[in-house]
DNA sequence: TGTACATCAGTGAACGCGCGTTCACTGATGTAC
DNA sequence: TGTACATCAGTGAACGCGCGTTCACTGATGTAC
């Protein structure tokens, strides 16, 4: 194999590369990034176990930098959603199946940073957080670019984007886990969404006009 | 001490509630059922690690018992809201205001529970699922004994109780670990929640009157 | 171009430790006569 | 009421094992001259 002469300078960081990879494998098959084991993690790599002090000081900071990676890699699928769904015309729908196939194509990256959100350490349960936060934030932004919901109160569109932001992120955790839930998921999905988003528009109203 | 005694028939099953207590403790306190240790459970419980097995097969069978008794204990503070609720007239208002005394009493139910609807075993999961899932049943049930959302779609109506299910345990959450938030968190539970049934109002409206 | 040196990802043996699990045992209580 | 026996939660010593971590080492590549 020619992938076996891998080793020495000219592969920098490969290892470390495959300690993060085989964290989030081992992470999702598993219970979390907690209680991944040293030389499990090594074994899933296909390293020597002492290799790991060669990248990282401790298994939380292998654990942050997987979260990181996680993070990272949970946004630029949002851009590449919202990248998409510019050009159509049923923004709810488009957002969420393009979301989805996100999910389906990357469900370990989905379950892992699920995980993490409810059961890491409060360092990096607030990685995870602050993804979230920011989707929602940045679908506000999106909302008010393309004056999709007119005249709404910006506290409120907030609130609706935060709650469906994560509504949106616990149902995916299903299309991970059974991809033949699609379908249903989908329109169950894009339902609650307007529910969230008319409900949203009806107390602006009643609020201001 | 009185209770220093404690050994020998009469204290049947006393020894399984401690390790019981203390695993729903620990698991709280660190990042799940899993990967609490045998030995760290049986210190943490006051006991012989041997002991354990007087009471568990294995650990998977420990995590099941915590993980229904946490189960059984959040239905019954559900029943318990509910009770409340029946008497006054701002039903949002004070199921959250209800929900959230429930919580700041019992953080460690909660944590555990909500750590294990996402990160444990899949049996595990299916038990804590289970519990949102009913809840979400008789909120839908509820609404339609007191007639609150008079002609409202039933399956629209499972789906908003389904989100609000979720969108109050993961928001509880914070509440259960900062409990200074509460004022403000209620503002914003109540008002999401407002948001979400009148959306499902308003869809069931236009599809069906 | 060739040689000597520095760098650094990865190796493999070895360590001490805490783990899960087993076993024979204890001793307080309940039960039968 | 008193005695003998059964039950069973809890004990403590002992086991083998895999863990995290250390150490001196290797060897491929990059760099200086």
């Amino acid at each position: 194999m020619a992938t076996s002469i891998a080793a020495g300078r000219s592969n920098v960081a490969v290892g470390k590369q495959k300690l993060i990879d085989a964290a989030l494998r081992l992470g999702a098959r598993g219970t979390g990034l907690d209680g991944i084991g040293l030389r499990e993690l090594a074994r899933e790599a296909g390293l020597n176990p002492t290799t790991f002090y060669c990248h990282f000081d401790s298994m939380e900071h292998l654990a942050q930098t997987v979260a990181e990676a996680a993070a990272a890699q949970i946004m630029a699928g949002i851009q590449d959603v919202r990248a998409h769904v510019a050009k159509h015309a049923d923004v709810t729908r488009c957002s969420v199946e393009f979301f989805l196939d996100f999910v389906v194509k990357q469900p370990d990256v989905f379950r892992v940073g699920l995980r993490e959100l409810h059961g890491g350490s409060p360092a990096i349960r607030a990685i995870l957080r602050r993804v979230l936060d920011q989707i929602a934030e940045e679908s506000v932004e999106q909302i008010e670019h393309f004056d999709l919901m007119p005249g709404a109160d910006r506290a409120l569109l907030r609130q609706a984007t935060g709650g469906v932001t994560y509504y949106m992120f616990y149902r995916a955790l299903d299309c991970a886990e059974r991809p033949q839930l699609r379908a249903a998921l989908a329109d169950e999905m894009v339902q609650y969404i307007r529910m969230v988003f008319t409900g949203s528009r009806a107390l602006a109203t009643v609020v201001s006009g």
